[in-house]
DNA sequence: CTCAAAATATGAAGCGCTTCATATGAACCG
DNA sequence: CGGTTCATATGAAGCGCTTCATATTTTGAG
């Protein structure tokens, strides 16, 4: 491939301004003859700079990086999708880390792999929820060049964050104001821990008008399958909730089709809630009531957060909190469509 | 951030010294007293290698390229997952590109992108269905570095492909050995051709039996809503299809809601059958029969043949195509599960 | 004509690392 | 004790680019 010094060459001028030329820079005088004929030199050896050695050289390399849980789940794949296409608007590649649960591929390995590779910024979805906002495993000078997805920080880090209390608490009023008394909770086995805000925002709303707490059902991963063999012990349930909130939409749909299974109708047997918004559940075929996470909104926020940054046109902090909305249809028993 | 020549001060020694302490040269005869003061410096200062100036200096940069067509598809979110599950344990890390149908983002300005940023493989999935077999957009020495994925390739390229006319033969095959005679195809407008294998292997089915073509049903995408509005016409088939294959699963999940919304229901008054095999299908409320591409071993081979190409063990040609699997479950009236 | 200012072009240093030919002792051998 | 050999460490070149201080030529005003 060529290099700059061989369109220099063949050029006949030097390695600089063919330099100054191919970047278009603003301040250098170039005539237009010789301008040309680096231009034309360009072309026939159909030369294309080295974005590592430019890299290397400007101390910038273009990229973000982005850990994210996985892909495979619409959730993060739609996040992914949404921040690849900001990422690229502003000039951006995307490289990908997922982190699954696999403790090869931490969290803190992935970002470190991200640093050391030298990326302009990085966008990381933590991989566990943590209770007390989430702490970026990295040097202090790296954290600057990091925006958290999802979470909000307890290091002071910029974020991008969901308001998860307020959506399931949302979600159970509105299921209370439907008359719905006992409720039942599905969600991932270690998720289902009275801090974790999708279950506490169910607490207070549950508390506050009085009512027992909600049957709390266990899954053994954040799947449909997971979510459908959870719904399989249906009839074993203590007391029988009339409505079921789940963890997220994956798990609301598996429990949908197992429910069925055990012969409950939707939403006659039981009201049913997701969460996340994914587009999977308006085609459930009674249609999923959910709490839709503004996934659109939040990634690119958070892409523009990182850029306002790394351009230093950013504000000491850039937090911002969404709250998700629910959207009403049929699977809680409303009227919704 | 520390660098090599200030772990080589600290430690009293030369900085091609510390490179191959660092780098655990094998051939290199260093002190074990050396040895211990250079990793002290290094850990002392917290040093890691600017993999920027690695590669450059190394050649190889130790990142693949994925051009894909979009991930909010769970259908190539499988096959990102895969490829970079796979990429990752042979120690790669992933760019990822989306093409979309963006124009422009085609994959021509995607692996130029890839190629000039100097990633030391690629792997393509065609935005479009090559009617011939794949032509990489690229010069040929950057083709050896090139693996199609799901298309055959018209070039000689190595690719891993799928045959997707064997998948739509055999489900017809099996629709047909169920009574079925006058059939529906619903697929995106624009791979509405006869020359598509997914089309072109019902018509062969058909033809070999004497019966009549299929009805052919535009969908404006490939996305479940796209199947839903299709499917809203089906009043006015004619004539009227009593078995419906789909481009893909989501097409198919989209027309089931379409069709149940009509008063058709599914198997009894037609049959549906899906392509690809993603999850999605097992979780309608009539599990959704379907033509299943084996993602995993197509990504998994693709990012092989890549590996073994780029570490000069490759055969002159890596080529393959597997063949899809009929799942057989309840939406096309067998008795599967 | 002269000289400062403008217009053009250049060379060299540097980004952080790898690699390889070469230097330096120490140990060994007869 | 001179000459090998082995173990150990080094310096310098190079990867391909950017950047900036400097050199050279041209221009136009006085």
């Amino acid at each position: 491939m060529a290099t700059l010094a061989d369109v220099a060459r063949r050029a006949g001028v030097a390695l600089s301004t063919v330099s100054a030329v191919l970047n278009n820079r603003p301040d250098c005088f170039v005539s237009e003859e010789t301008r040309r004929r680096i231009l034309k030199a360009a072309e026939e050896l159909g030369y294309r700079p080295n974005y590592l050695a430019r890299s290397l050289a400007r101390g910038k390399t273009e990229t973000l990086g982005l850990v994210i849980y996985e892909v495979i789940n619409p959730y993060f794949a739609r996040i992914a999708d949404e921040v690849e296409r900001a990422a690229r608007e502003a000039g951006y590649q995307l490289l990908l880390c997922t982190n699954r649960d696999d403790p090869e591929f931490s969290d803190q390995a992935n970002l470190e792999l991200l640093y050391h590779r030298r990326v302009d910024g990085m966008l990381v979805w933590a991989s566990r929820y943590p209770p007390d906002g989430y702490f970026v495993p990295l040097p202090d000078e790296a954290k600057a060049k990091v925006v958290v997805l999802g979470y909000h920080t307890a290091d002071g880090t910029d974020y991008v964050s969901v308001d998860r209390a307020e959506g399931t608490y949302r979600a159970t009023r509105h299921l209370m104001a439907l008359g719905h008394r006992q409720f039942g909770y599905l969600a991932p086995r270690e998720d289902l821990r009275p801090d974790h805000p999708k279950l506490a925002g169910m607490l207070r709303a549950l508390s506050e008008a009085g009512l027992p707490e909600p049957l709390l059902i266990p899954a053994d991963g954040h799947f449909r399958r997971d979510g459908y063999q959870a719904a399989l012990s249906a009839q074993e349930w203590r007391p029988r909730p009339t409505a079921l909130i789940c963890y997220n939409d994956l798990l609301a749909i598996g429990a949908y089709r197992g429910l069925r299974e055990q012969g409950w109708k939707v939403p006659d047997d039981i009201a049913l809630v997701g969460f996340d918004g994914i587009e999977d559940g308006e085609f459930l075929e009674v249609p999923l009531t959910t709490v839709a996470v503004p996934i659109g909104e939040m990634s690119q926020t958070a892409v523009q957060f990182l850029i306002n940054r790394l351009e230093g046109r950013a504000a000491e902090r850039q937090q911002l909190t969404l709250v998700p909305q629910l959207v009403v249809r049929q699977s809680c028993g409303a009227q919704g469509s």
